[in-house]
DNA sequence: CTGAAAGCGCTAACAG
DNA sequence: CTGTTAGCGCTTTCAG
């Protein structure tokens, strides 16, 4: 360690002006003073130090990123994408991880802060409760949230428009015969579980099907197979499931293979995501996949748009996903499956929509 | 932003280097003083720069981290145990992810190195492809590596004792009667693949069974699915099939229950890891744990003890795992049952070995 | 085109 | 106990 930029310019014989400048190729240098430089820094190994350069700069070249876990596959899926996004503009992403602890939440964004992060991004782990951290932490640096966010409307967001989403799972079992269908989800302590409960409602009330009390425990497979048994333990099973995530969908289908129930013949089962597992499980589920991808090209776009100095109304992004039918839901039957189809043409749109 | 040490001074009334000890409380200061600059700071919403007080310090509390791939539940356990060893000393991880790419492990190494972290904690990607990144990485700063090593042994390591692990898992099968069992794992890039295998061969010699040849894909759920396939097609099952990791072992199994065949009354099924599904799939996976928090725990250890200026020997520490007995196994027969008992009470031990 | 020098924000001597 | 000052490594005016 520790060859600067100094020792650089002495081997080359200049100042260490030129020597920054033949590095930087910011300015221009006589071509022998360039090759001497370059040189010289090769052979001597010398590493720019991105700390002093940050301090100068007053930028770091870093984007942190705050999601409430990565056991969950959605939020490493979005932690990939995001990150290949950033690298597309040469900045690094600084991981953390507030495992769906408000406290822990409010601490990472400030080391996160305190390291001079040039942006961002987080998905607050409390709709409530993260509220304060975040939105103090968009007061000093560019923020987006994306998926869940915070209530108020005080930040950006990027998600998915899921009362799309779940217009079309609904409108999908239906079309496949479901006069009955329940929801099951987390507690509503963040804005996905809530938004994704709302869309339910209003998609089985429209479509005037018998939605019972909805199951809300946690986003995890273990939630989906303590509510697999208790629908099974209810002894009145519904023509179908709705659930809030992948991982619950297939905690359900394990709890209901065990009950000796058949997917879907009895019971169809729909997922939320599409990410990791959900093509592998038995039968392969019946999801709808959100656009990660898209998803994250809009937030790293949105961060270079924000100005702390001069704030603009915060933007919502709603992404329209796209339903994708496998093997856990029975196929349309009847004349209905145009509505199914209707219903994934209209998911390739994008929605824009302005926030108090 | 904006608000320095020197803002706070000011508006305390003292100097800076007053307002810094008060600060840190690394230094005694009048009661007073330390009243006046704490509310002089609370009322600024000071915030101390962590990169300034790098470049001063030096160092930077900070780790980094770079794993294959962050999709893989058994590195996102290991992040998730490290980022909590780490927490212990108030440090935080810099998390990245190579792709399982050469290519772009030696680049996140350069910025990692660039940023000045303090330590580098790796999983490199490819045993040999990956080996003059991280000898150049632990050059300059204490290196440990995790799970995965490069050729050599020129870097500290710590992971599970293959041996170990392949010989409780090939005992346990063989006490439930079988006689021939094969391997499904990835190709020989990186240690743990070449370890795993070797161990298995070692242990299917001891144990006099049949081994075929061993299927070598990748570390993923597809190929797991695959190797399923080709097993079904090739006609004769084998009486086990031992997995390189769970991913593989929940594609297989799902292999070869669409192909009518029943685990583990036909074919028993071994997997490796125990991380993420493994009791969730169906049947529950009986499969070799690995000591994550252990391992976690030696890493950060270890990564204390580096000199960079004074290096001592590479240590090799290889913690003994332990077989976890669930559904996907033929139960012990026979008195043959004391060898598998044997082998879970040999796994809990730790073994420390030197290397050349 | 090149060099000298200032200064990013912080802490640790070094005097007082 | 407190204040002044140097300097971490870098880039960028500002003169020449």
């Amino acid at each position: 360690m520790g060859v600067t930029i100094h020792d650089v310019a002495r081997a080359a014989g200049v100042s260490v002006a030129s020597a920054s400048r033949a590095l930087s190729g910011r300015r221009k240098v006589t071509p022998e003073v360039a090759e001497r430089v370059t040189r010289a820094a090769a052979e001597l190994g010398y590493q720019p130090n991105a700390v002093a350069k940050a301090l100068r700069d007053r930028t770091t070249g870093t984007v942190g990123m705050v999601v409430p876990g990565i056991g969950n596959p959605f939020f490493t899926t979005m932690v990939e994408a995001v990150e290949h996004q950033l690298q597309k503009s040469g900045r690094d992403l600084l991981l953390c991880a507030s495992q769906y602890t408000p406290e822990i939440e409010a601490r990472r964004l400030n080391t996160l802060l305190a390291r001079r992060v040039d942006g961002l991004i987080i998905s607050p782990c409390d709709f409530e409760a993260s509220a304060p951290a975040v939105l103090n932490a968009a007061r000093q640096v560019p923020l987006v949230q994306v998926d869940r966010y915070i209530e108020g409307g005080g930040a950006d967001w990027v998600g998915v428009d899921d009362d799309s989403a779940l217009a079309q799972a609904v409108d999908h079992v239906v079309a496949g015969g479901a006069r009955s269908v329940v929801f099951v989800s987390s507690r509503l302590m963040n804005s996905s579980a809530r938004l994704r409960l709302a869309g339910f409602q209003l998609a089985t009330a429209r479509a005037g099907v018998d939605s019972g009390a909805p199951l809300l425990g946690e986003f995890t497979l273990d939630w989906g197979f303590e509510a697999g048994r208790r629908l099974l333990a209810d002894g009145t099973l519904p023509d179908a499931v709705i659930c809030g995530n992948d991982e619950i969908a297939v905690g359900l289908l394990r709890a209901l293979r065990l009950g000796g129930v058949r997917v879907p013949e009895e019971v169809s089962v729909v997922g939320f995501d599409d990410v990791g597992h959900a093509t592998m499980c038995d039968p392969p589920l019946t999801t709808v996949r959100q656009p990660v991808e898209e998803m994250a090209a809009e937030v790293v776009r949105l961060l270079g748009q924000v100005r702390v100095s001069d704030p603009r109304p915060a933007q919502r992004l709603a992404i329209a996903p796209r339903l994708v039918v496998r093997e856990t839901s029975r196929p349309v039957t009847s004349g209905a499956d145009t509505i199914a189809a209707a219903g994934i043409v209209a998911g390739n749109g994008q929605e824009e929509e302005e926030v108090a």
